[in-house]
DNA sequence: GTGTGACTTGTAGTCCGTA
DNA sequence: CTACGGACTACAAGTCACA
């Protein structure tokens, strides 16, 4: 049997979703809450929560205001390891 | 007299720029052209050297994309000295 | 404090050409 | 090969109401 290839698109979310996973890690260890990163980036509060759950394709720019906000360099969100 | 403050597009253009010198760096130090990383990241021609120069604000999954044709990791088109 | 869906507006990203 | 522009379409930004 073929084993079904995963879609683009399921290959694009997937990167968000780890994108948006070591987010939320950084975010926990530095225990803010989704309102605070929110309030420190400039950004909605509901924004935040988007990119955690991999459901948004942010743009650099607010990348760099999230890492900002987590006190990080912006390229930790890209590291295979936390 | 005031020292003009840097207006928040300054500064926006300013974080794109360093981020588009990166690329430029690792771009060339691979001896690849514009059209080639385009290519490779199933991007257009003209966007990559939009990028290049600072003038776009590209999204998340496109630095993926990118950073694979560079054959790089993301995270390194983020690191402060090349 | 977070998840979710829906919505409008701005711009990301494409395609074509010129130099 | 790269810069730059115009005209377009797709989609991110940004916000909100409600669970």
């Amino acid at each position: 049997m073929e084993p079904v290839p995963p879609s683009v698109d399921d290959e694009a979310t997937k990167l968000q979703r780890q994108f948006g996973d070591r987010l939320r890690h950084f975010r926990t260890a530095a225990a803010l809450s989704q309102e605070e990163i929110a309030h420190r980036a400039g950004l909605d509060r509901s924004f935040v929560g988007q990119v955690e759950r991999g459901e948004r394709n942010l743009s650099l720019l607010n990348i760099l205001k999230i890492a900002d906000a987590l006190g990080i360099e912006a390229g930790r969100l890209f590291d295979r390891d936390k």
